[in-house]
This record gives structure tokens, sequence and C-alpha cells, in this order.
DNA sequence: TCTGAAAATAAAGGGCT
DNA sequence: AGCCCTTTATTTTCAGA
């Protein structure tokens, strides 16, 4: 990628309220050609969206989850019951099918293990697991947004 | 929390680029009380920043992984070269200190397994581990920085 | 593709109910 | 708290190099 778009994204990355005026400054271009980088930035999709972080503190979701599952029906109806449940349950955050060991891995975000137990319950009454093991995050070192613009 | 703010959340967590003026027809107030409001919750914190999020294929960021890890030696002087190195990293995306069986777990973004290896072997370079197992995402079902407000 | 200026739109603030 | 109205800033478009 272009080192001008991407010095574009690093800052758009960071604060995406930055005036455009004043990306352009630190990019070393005027307004008009930094403004249509970052429309054809989003044209293209290398933009997705923009959107407001909120602090999960404030939001009272002090509790991670992080949850390793095996699935007990390797079809296509099992798979369908479960990625419809976990769109729906918006305390779970993230949703990967995994290699190796385990199935599934989610991030679950609640206020408790009271609620906690509340999603895990939603989740077994979905779907059925052969295997369902869960840690829980006890502090947070790292956790960006940012994706390195190393190798685009 | 109050309800017209968790209403004006949810929209800013979907698309911070949204225009106060329509964000304050859809909660139903005029522009101003609901730009009042916006800036309350960016100076109590709870809307945290605004930012871009970009598309990791778009990137050549086409590989996930999951790291689990124990620490060899439970010391002062361990966790800050493992803090510092994983903030120096800008491939590894997020980190936890978990409870139970694994002392850390860590999310990475990489191109590809090549490139995961050269940051398996800068962090085993950092600090020393007496246990480190990667799985890696075949595919995301889900992925969202929208918290849920129910508990707000 | 850039610059520079103009036009359109949105954000920020003042004063009042 | 909220609304209306004004000012300021930012975004977006346009003419020209």
């Amino acid at each position: 990628m272009d080192p001008t778009d991407k010095a574009i994204l690093a800052i758009l990355q960071r604060d995406s309220a930055t005036p455009v005026s004043e990306i352009a400054e630190s990019v070393g271009l005027s307004a008009t050609p930094c403004w249509r980088r970052i429309k054809k930035l989003e044209e293209e999709g290398v933009i997705q969206r923009r959107v407001a972080l909120a602090d999960p503190a404030a939001l009272n979701l002090s509790l991670t989850a992080i949850i390793s599952v095996k699935t007990a029906q390797h079809n296509e109806a099992w798979l369908k019951r479960f990625a419809d449940a976990v769109q729906r349950i918006p305390e779970i955050v993230e949703v990967h099918r995994m290699s190796g060991e385990v199935d599934y891995m989610l991030k679950v975000v609640v206020p408790d293990m009271a609620h906690y137990d509340r999603v895990y319950k939603r989740l077994i009454a979905t779907a059925e697991f052969s295997d369902f093991t869960s840690t829980f995050s006890m502090e947070v070192l790292k956790q960006t947004t940012e994706l390195p613009l190393d190798y685009a």
C-alpha cells in the first residue's frame, strides 16, 4: 500500500475524529487530496467503519471470559443453531472456529459470574457441546483495534 | 444509565460518523442537548475514543492466532519484560492475564505462518515460558466492538 | 494529482424557557 | 433539561496548474 495511505490509516486507527486538515498536514498534503484518499480507503473497504469505543467498566462489564468448546455434532444444523445463537447474544463479542483440539473459541463480556452463568445456560440450551471450558481475564495487559500496517 | 444516553451510545458504537442531528432525531431530542450528552459521555470516559476499523484481509492479516502461555517465573522482572514486549509488538492486539491453568492469553494477527513464527521467536527471545501453545482461527463467526448496554 | 478558494454541512456555544 | 438561533469549524466540491 502507498506509504501516504498507510500514514493516514495509522492516524484514523488511533483517532477517527481527527480533522482532515490536521491529517493532511501530518502526511504532507493539502486537505483535498488527503480527503480523497480517505474516501478511497472507505470505498475500497480498507476502512470498514468508524465506531465509538466504550469503556467496559463504565458499562458494568468487568468480567471477560474466554470459552473453548467442542461440538457434539459436526453437521450443518448444529452450526446454524450455534452461529445464530452467538449473533443474538450481545455479551458474546467474538467467536472463532479454531484449528486443533477445540472447535470454537468465544469471548464474552459480562458484569459478573452470575451473568456469565446466564450466558452459559443460554448457550447450552441452544446447541449441544461435548466440551465447554472457560477461563477468566484477571487483568488486561493490552487491547487494541489498531492493526499493524507493515504488511499492507 | 439514562435510556437516552444508552440509545445515543448504541448508535455511536455502530457508526461514530453519524451526524449529531441524525442521532438527535433518532432519540427524540434536538441537536444541542444531544450534542451535550455526547460530550458528557466523552468527558466521563464512557466513550473512550473514536476509531476507524480497518479490514484485516485488506491489510494482509489473514491469520489470527490465539496463544496460551505459562510463565517460567512468577516475579516482577519477568512480568515487566513480558508486558513491555507485548506493547512493542504491533501484531499482538490483545493480552490477558488469566485465571486457571494458563497464565496469559494473547491474540495475534499476522499475514501467515511464517510471520507468526517471527512473532513467536520474538516473544520467546524476550521472556521465558514454561508452556506455549497456539491455535489458529479458521473462520471468524462474530467479531464486534459493540458492547452490550443492558447492564449500564 | 496536486493546490487554493468557495460552497455546503455539521459542530459548538449563547441565551432563553 | 431542553429548544432555537448564531458563530465557528470542518467537510465537500469546483476551477485551475
